[in-house]
DNA sequence: TGCACCACTTTCCTCTAGGTACCTACTAGC
DNA sequence: GCTAGTAGGTACCTAGAGGAAAGTGGTGCA
């Protein structure tokens, strides 16, 4: 329970926030896991592994990791050209939240388990 | 680096992604984070602590997390109605997570000089 | 001659999450 | 009679993210 009187700041009411929206902003998630999980890939690889994504939001994603200091992107100016980005040392320390993030899995069940429950108890009311 | 014979499942690339949309989807954080730290909220308690949520927003995601089974709503039919959110034991399964997200805003300055040191590189070229 | 390869870039278009604003029922208080 | 407070619901609308498809440039290969 919160007192009326507490003063709240006002933008900064959850201080993992920023974190969350550097590492698990849209298709970020995939591409970290993967180059963390797998190593080095190219520009192909990835975009043949993750499936689904397009080229332009893979570029996007891979310049705005690469900003943040996440992924580190060489380029080898052969023919044909040869891009090849892998996990830096900061996004190797994301390693432990993967990490509980993958334990966590086994609570899928539960949550699968809770919709039903859920939808079940809308439907028959 | 990946050879192209390993056969790459197509949807499942990645099998922590169905845990970061139950918990990190847009607004989610700051409302799971909040009721783990600071237990049980009224509506407008959370409605203010969060800042700038909209009610039909906060009202989506409150139902969301409680279909998923993070969130427990109780009702008190009073007069004006008052309704409680807390966080469920299954919620509370998410503590370590928090944990390890707040142990890592500490690299958040370390992002923040990536930044500027890219932006930098790309000034000067 | 023309296609394939790689790593994108660009243009166009769609779709939907989220914002704005207003509405509900009920009562207490002025 | 009018307002405020509570917990939302609903209708409408917009901005921006993301998808689809085609282009680029230099070379190797048929």
């Amino acid at each position: 329970m919160v007192t009326t009187t507490t003063p709240i700041p006002p933008d900064q009411a959850c201080s993992v926030t920023p974190v969350v929206e550097i590492i698990f902003s849209r298709w970020t998630t995939p591409i970290l896991w993967t180059l963390n999980e797998y190593g080095r890939h190219r520009f192909v690889e990835l975009e043949r592994r993750i499936g689904t994504i397009t080229p332009k939001v893979l570029t996007q994603r891979l310049r705005q990791l690469e900003r943040d200091g996440l992924v580190v992107r060489t380029y080898h100016p052969e023919v044909p050209p040869r891009v090849e980005y892998e996990i830096s040392d900061l996004g190797r320390s994301l390693a432990p939240l993967f990490a509980v993030l993958a334990d966590w899995t086994v609570n899928l069940d539960r949550v699968e388990q809770a919709r039903a429950d859920f939808d079940a108890r809308k439907g028959a009311a």
